[in-house]
RNA sequence: GAGCCAUUAGCUCAGUCGGUAGAGCACCUGACUUUUAAUCAGGGUGUCGAUGGUUCGAGUCCAUCAUGGCUCACCA
């Protein structure tokens, strides 16, 4: 016992109190037939309520305001919160007794009758009611709630339970992904899951998480993309598929990166990058209005409209328009150089144009791009699995979308050319073996797969953490992710 | 990985110049049968993140470490 907190040993002497009272401090299974807001919302904020309303309700008692032979609580049940009043002269002296040895964050089943106080307040009369569970341990404080970062995400649980906004977010979560998979469905995608240990980490330039298998003695790597199996599935005629799910990156966590998280890559035959921007602009402005009936949200206090079409522009006009320099006059990597070290930037020993206009880009003109935007034709250096302009080889039908500064998809008319393929990713190669850790792997059964033939093709890639986090207007993706990683405390 | 900040009761926080630890909520005792941040009277429940050091004396000063946040770097 002296392990125990003041609180705990006391919960805990109340719980053998109720055994010894021959109650059982953990109950079956309660019939439930209504709940918190179903309630408030039948009898709405003023007028009679008829008399012989019964309801069975089952929740965890929140506050307690004890009155001597009467008391009166608040229940919360998965809807929300309702009074309920408990009378000595309703329920019985020994029942009355059980009642009081009740603590805030106790879960309780009961049955009452409706009405609605001097004040107005919609409330439950108990008439009968039993313990379904003891907690042993005090919930955060009332008003404030809990505000340590730390223990929200750690525990995210109490979290939940004293945060309905927390909540709130990570319902909306649910029913954003439901509605992306809706407006997918109904286009006709069909929803795959391939394989998330692979033995080559491919589909991306991110550095993977490692781990075994110890009965084929095989080092596998956790998957950094979902692309490579999806365009296999193309090849072999599954010609629109999605996979929406969680992907690895051994990389940094910040607010806007966390090692797993969720995306949804969608992949089409005979589509272009064309096709994946109107279907991004129409996926997310869909979702936004079906689940918060808007297609216009308010992120970090500055509108967002997702109305499309989004605007449209080329990475080298944006460069233009942010920058402030002019790539069409730029052919050679040492005028790229020389215009990069004009700004000010680092420039690293042999770069070249397309790497340099990325960088330039990343570094000057993201953060201007707070409206949903499409960044249109991306150099071929930084694009290994896109397909190559027909009126410019240096560049790709790529395009990313920005909203609120960050990146939230990524996109291109895919790469069918096995040859080319296998050149974009010898050049991958040697920049690993320069040193370039995120750079890709060489992937020859997925070069096969091509050899084989894949139909000119669409690709998405949208980060749904991002994404969500822009529709709940949350500043942090840890906010929108139930358990983020921590690190392990002792 | 770097810089800055934080860590005190179950929770939210105060703690002055280095002098034996404080508040609100929660909790305990008593009163109270329509309250609602219930009220009234009483009660402080603590390894001050950890370990060293300085000092007669450390929550407070110094060092190291741990955890978290923010910013930067990396990344989506």
């Amino acid at each position: 016992m002296e392990n125990y907190s003041e609180q705990e040993a006391i919960r805990r002497q109340k719980l053998a109190k109720l055994k010894e009272l021959g109650v059982e401090p953990y109950g079956e299974k309660y019939d439930v037939t209504d709940y918190a807001a179903d309630i408030l919302g039948r009898f709405g904020s003023s007028g009679d309520i008829p008399e012989g309303q019964q309801v069975a309700l089952s929740g965890r008692l929140i506050t307690i305001r004890a009155h001597g032979k009467a008391s009166f609580a608040n229940l919360q049940d998965k809807s929300g919160q309702i009074q309920i009043y408990v009378r000595q002269d309703d329920i019985g002296e020994s029942e009355y007794e059980i009642f009081e040895l009740f603590d805030i964050g106790d879960i309780i089943g009961l049955t009452g009758e409706v009405f609605r106080t001097r004040r107005g307040e919609i409330t439950v009369a108990v008439k009968t009611f039993r313990p379904l569970v003891k907690a042993l341990r005090p919930l955060p404080e009332k008003w404030h709630g809990l505000t340590n970062v730390d223990l929200r995400y750690r525990q995210r649980y109490l979290d939940l339970i004293v945060s309905p906004e927390v909540k709130k977010v990570f319902v909306l979560r649910s029913k954003l992904v439901q509605e992306i998979r809706n407006y997918l469905n109904e286009q006709d995608f069909l929803e795959v899951e391939t394989p998330m240990m692979h033995s080559i980490a491919g589909g991306a330039t991110a550095r993977p998480f490692t781990t075994h298998h110890n009965a084929l003695d095989m080092n596998l790597y956790l998957r950094i993309a979902t692309e490579l199996h999806l365009k296999r599935l193309i090849v072999g005629g599954m010609d629109k598929v999605y996979e929406l799910g969680r992907i690895f990156r051994n990389e940094g966590i910040s607010t806007k990166h966390n090692p797993e998280f969720t995306s949804v890559e969608i992949y089409q035959a005979h589509a272009d990058y064309n096709d994946m921007m109107r279907l991004t602009e129409e996926l997310i402005a869909t979702v936004a209005q079906k689940v918060l009936g808007v297609q216009t949200v308010t992120y970090m206090e500055k509108e967002l409209d997702l109305t499309p079409p989004w605007p449209r522009l080329t990475m080298i006009e944006a460069i233009r328009k942010y920058a402030n320099i002019d790539f069409d006059q730029i052919s050679t990597d040492e005028e790229a150089q020389n215009a990069a070290r004009q700004k000010g930037m680092d420039v690293k020993k042999g770069a070249v144009r397309g790497e340099l206009m990325n960088e330039i880009f990343e570094e000057y003109v993201e953060k201007h791009l707070f409206q949903p935007t499409f960044i249109v034709d991306y150099p071929i250096e930084v694009s290994p699995l896109a397909k190559r302009k027909a009126d410019d080889p240096s560049m790709t039908y790529r395009f990313e979308a920005f909203m609120a500064g960050s990146e939230i998809a990524n996109a291109f008319t895919e790469l069918n050319d096995p040859d080319d393929q296998r050149r974009r990713f010898e050049q991958q190669v040697a920049k690993r073996e320069a040193g370039d850790e995120e750079a890709q792997m060489l992937d020859e059964d997925f070069l096969m797969a091509l050899e084989y033939g894949m139909p000119p093709t669409g690709g998405l890639g949208i980060g749904i953490d991002r994404l969500i986090m822009m529709l709940t207007d949350s500043p942090s993706i840890r906010d929108v992710i139930l358990f983020p990683t921590m690190r392990h405390k002792e």
